[in-house]
DNA sequence: GCATAATAGATGTATATACACTTAACTGCG
DNA sequence: CGCAGTTAAGTGTATATACATCTATTATGC
């Protein structure tokens, strides 16, 4: 028998331990019931938060250009904005370009950003803290870098 | 007017940019799409290929078992694993302890699992090469810490 | 001006995710 | 034994994700 250790009885390597997409989704999971639990009390979920920072600053974009900001399907984001519609957090309007529809942040919208805002920035400092800022910077350094790599290496719809 | 440069007209910090879980759901939308493509001709989803190598590695491990080792949800892995289980690449059937649903993966499942594997490994290769390795080592790195210190800070049900 | 192409967005369908709740089965204690 | 409490898994519901396709509108070429 030849030196095999690293022979185990099924695959090499271990897909779960070293997949990429695997480990991004592991963490993005876990990470995505924090930020919803510490959220909670703003009736907001993590994603829906974002979408209205997002708003907030882009002031009031076409669906095509809030997905291309996002690096988000339009067909999600479409799905993503029906719950905060029908909250009543944003408006979706014809433009000029009747084809096209314009997302503003309400009253409303802009009232449940600012009232979220304290508790998305707690959690968000509690895992900046936990992870060590260099540790943290370096991780969306690699999220950002993975992005725009797999973003030049495919085409991708949106 | 006092000098407030980065003071912009909606909320600083710039929540897209920095937010931790906004990029982990950013990069995992992209990923999970770049391995879905490369996977396509072998009928398996990146989740559904991953599920299958878990499974393969585990042996017949409980549903409780399986989504331990996944870190997901218990509900989420019934609901993944139907595909699976409606196209016969895995079983699942009552334990001794008859609460339990023992998870087996069938002789189809290996076959898709074996027949996936190069694809997975190409894709996972080529990610690997444009991070480069080095970079790559640091994300997981950080991906594995995120999962470990959510996991300690808040009472996750799984 | 009109037919065709291109573009923006929505919808049908399927998978992924997880909380609240339910059901079934086992454990322990009297 | 028998019942209370615990545990494993499934179901109801809602959001998140994206491909294929459809509809409506605008742009283009003649």
């Amino acid at each position: 028998m030849h030196a095999q250790e690293s022979q185990s009885n099924s695959l090499n390597p271990n897909v779960p331990a070293s997949c990429t997409c695997f480990s991004l989704r592991k963490a993005t999971r876990v990470i995505t019931q924090f930020f919803d639990e510490r959220l909670q009390s703003s009736g907001l979920l993590v994603n829906q938060f974002t979408l209205l920072a997002a708003l907030s600053q882009a002031g009031s974009p076409t669906m095509k250009a809030l997905a291309q900001i996002l690096v988000m399907d339009r067909t999600t984001l479409t799905r993503n904005l029906k719950p905060l519609q029908r909250q009543g957090l944003i408006a979706i309007e014809p433009g000029q370009d009747q084809r096209e529809r314009i997302v503003t942040l309400t009253a409303a919208g802009q009232s449940a950003l600012v009232q979220a805002f304290p508790l998305w920035k707690a959690a968000q400092q509690q895992v900046v803290e936990r992870l060590g800022t260099e540790q943290w910077q370096m991780l969306l350094f690699g999220l950002a870098n993975t992005v725009s790599l797999v973003r030049e290496t495919v085409v991708l719809r949106n």
